[in-house]
DNA sequence: CATGAATGAGCGTTCATTCAT
DNA sequence: CATGAATGAACGCTCATTCAT
C-alpha cells in the first residue's frame, strides 16, 4: 500500500546491505541466511519475499558493487594535437575516483576480491564477465592510446589485465592488512608504475 | 619402517596430489571429502590418519604451491659498478621461471588465485603471510634497487604489492580463459612494465 | 446485506470454485493457499476471512462433492407383489445419474478418490463419515432386499462397500486413464455385475 | 565387512520395516524423515546411507507390497472339459491367500490404499503400473473365461477394476473401521460377488 | 594401519497463518 | 471488509568427522 512504513525497494537495500557486509566478513560459501537475515534483522520467510535464494542476493551484491565501480571509469578524451598532461590527468582521475571509492567500502573490496572466486563456474559467471568487460575495455583504451603514440606498443588485452591486477594488488593487500594505503599514495604509485614503470630511466 | 609397503610420507603425499587436482577443479568449498578420497583411491577413515580434516590438506596444498613458487624466485645480486643489463636480465630470469612455473600448472593457479579465498580469517592465514612474505621480500628488493639508484623512488611496499598483483592479473585472466597466454608474452609484458611503464616517453 | 457488492456466500463460493480445481489439478498437499488465492482472484488474507485454514476449505469441497453425490442416489421403492424390473430399473437410474455426474466431473473424482486420503485422521473424519452413510445406506437397502427376496442373502454391509469399491475401482482407473469409459458402458458392467457377477450360470 | 554386526541388506529392511509402519500412519506427505528415523532408532545420515530419498524408501514400500500382493496370486488353469468347481476353487484360492495377506498387514492395506494416491503424477507411476498390470491380468484372464464360455461376455478391462475395486472397496473400510472383517466372510462375499452377483435368480 | 558405517549439526528453502494498515 | 508483508516452525538433505572392528 501507499502507506506501508517501508517501502518495497528499501526492505531490498536493507537485506542486501546486510548481505554485503556478512558475505564480505566471511565469504559466500561459509556466510548462512541465518546471517544475514539476523544482521537484516527480519525473519527467515521474509528474505525469501525479496530474493529467490541466497545466490541470488549474492549476485545483486555483486552486480550493485560491479555497477558502482564502473560509474567512476570515464573514457579518456584526447585532443587532436595530443596533450600529454591532459591525458595523463584524465588517467588520473580515474584512479582518483576508483581508489576513493575502495577505500571508503572496504567491504566491497572483499566481498570483490576475495569472495567471489571459488564459486560454481556458472555461478561466477557475473563476475568472469565484469573482468571480461573491464578488460576489454582497457585493453580498447590502450590500443587507441597506441595508434595515437601516447601508448608504447604492447599486447593490449594482457596488458590490460596486468594494469587492473596492479590496482586489485595494491588493494586486497590493503583489505587484509599487509600495507596502510590511502588514497593519494595508492594514486601516485599506480601512476608511476603507468608513466614510467619501476626501473630508472637509463641514461642515454 | 618395519616393512610397510607404502611409507607414510608417500601415502601423505598420494593423498596431497589428489587433493590438489580436487581442489584445482571445485574449489575448497565445492570439493569434498569424498571427492578426495575417491581420487585417491583410500578409505575414509584412513585420510583422517593423514591429515586432521579437510582445511589441513588444502593448508599443505597451499604450503606445497607456495615452496614452488618461491623456488623460482632468485635474488638479483649486483655488481659493483651496477650493470643495468646484468639487473634486468636477473629479474627477467624470475618472470620466466615463475611463467613456466604456473603456466604449465594451471591447477595451481586455479587454487591459488580463484580458491584460497573466502575461507575464514584463521584459514587463511597461511595465504596472508605467503603474500605477506612475497610482499616483503620484493619490497625489499626494491629498496635496495632504489638505494642503488637501480629503482626510481616510491612507496616501496604498495609498488611490490603493485607488481605482484600484474602479474596475478595476467595468470587469473588466462586461467579463467579471458586471454590467451604464453611463457614469452607473458614474461615480455611484464618485463616492459616493469621497465617502463604503459606510455611512450614524454618528448623531452 | 447493507449494500456490500458481494455477499458473503457468493465470496465463499468463488473461492470454493477455485479450491476444487486447485485441489482436483493438485491434490491436497501439494496445492497450496497461494494458488487457491491466485486462482480466485483474492487477497491472502481475504481467503482467511472466509475459511479458518487450508483444511477447511478441503472439507467444504469434500462436503460439496458429498452432497451432490447424495442426491443423485434415490431410493428405491417397491410394491407390494414386487416387481423385478421395477427394481432392477430403479438401482439402473441410480447407476446412471452417478456415472453421469462422475463422468462429467473428472475433477472431483480425483479429488474424491485420489486425494482426500493420507490426511491425519481427525481430518478425513468427514470422508469416513461419507463413506459410513453411503455404506449404512446401501447396507440397509440390501437388508430390505433381502427380507423382500429381492437380494440373496449376505453380509450386507461388507456387500455394501465391495459394491461402492467396484463403482470406485472403474471411476479411478477411468481417472487416472487406465481405461476409456463412458456412461452406457459404466452402468451396464456395474448393473451386469449387480444382476448376475462374473460367471456364467450353470447349467443346471 | 564380513564381520559387521548388521548387513547392509538388514539395515535396509529395517528402515523398509519402520517407513512402512509411518507412512501406513500418517501418509506420505505427513510422515516425514525425522518420523522414519525416530521409528528406525538409527540418525539422519544413516537414513541417507540406504535410501537416497523419502520419496525412494516410499517407492520401495510399494515395491515390496506390490511383489507381495502379486505372489498371492495364481494363474488360474483350466482342464478340457472344464470343470466349473475346479475354476471356482482356484479363483477362490487366490481370493483366499490375497485376504490372508491384507488382513494380517493392515499397515500394507492403508499405505496401498489410502496413501500411495495424491502424489504428483510422475511419483505415483509405480502404483499406477501396479494397477495397470494387474487390471491387465485379470482382464486378461476374463476373456480367457468369456473365450471358454467360463465368463459371461463383457468389457473385461471395465469390469477388471471394477472387481479389484471390490476387493479394496472392503479391505478400505475393514482398515479404517467401518465393517468389521475376517478371512472367511471376505472370501466368501467376493466369492458370492463373482458368482452371482447381488440379486437373487429371476424366477423364469 | 586400514576400514567404512554411523553420526548429527547445520544447510537452504517452503508455506500456512497472522495482523497492522 | 480487504489487503499483502511479515512470520518462523518445519521440511528434506549434506557432509566433515568419529570409532568399533
Amino acid at each position: 500500500m501507499a502507506g506501508s512504513s517501508v517501502s518495497r525497494a528499501d526492505r531490498q537495500g536493507q537485506i542486501l546491505a546486510a548481505a554485503r557486509k556478512v558475505f564480505a566478513q566471511k565469504g559466500y560459501y561459509r556466510a548462512g541466511v541465518a546471517d544475514i537475515i539476523k544482521e537484516s534483522g527480519i525473519a527467515r520467510g521474509t528474505f525469501y519475499l525479496y530474493f529467490n535464494s541466497k545466490r541470488a542476493v549474492f549476485d545483486a551484491v555483486l552486480v550493485d558493487i560491479f555497477g558502482r565501480i564502473l560509474e567512476q571509469i570515464h573514457s579518456v578524451r584526447v585532443t587532436d594535437p595530443w596533450d600529454e598532461n591532459a591525458v595523463v590527468e584524465q588517467v588520473r582521475g580515474n584512479a582518483q575516483r576508483l581508489a576513493a571509492m575502495m577505500l571508503s567500502d572496504p567491504g566491497s573490496v572483499r566481498v570483490l576480491f576475495a569472495e567471489a572466486a571459488g564459486l560454481d563456474e556458472e555461478a561466477s559467471v557475473n563476475l568472469v564477465e565484469f573482468y571480461d568487460r573491464l578488460g576489454q575495455w582497457v585493453s580498447a583504451s590502450l590500443e587507441d592510446g597506441i595508434r595515437l603514440g601516447i601508448v608504447r606498443p604492447c599486447n593490449a588485452l594482457v596488458t590490460a589485465h596486468a594494469l587492473i591486477g596492479s590496482l586489485r594488488g595494491m588493494l586486497w593487500a590493503w583489505s587484509i592488512g599487509l600495507v596502510p594505503l590511502d588514497e593519494a599514495t595508492m594514486v601516485q604509485e599506480a601512476m608511476n608504475l603507468v608513466q614510467a614503470g619501476v626501473l630508472c630511466r637509463p641514461a642515454t
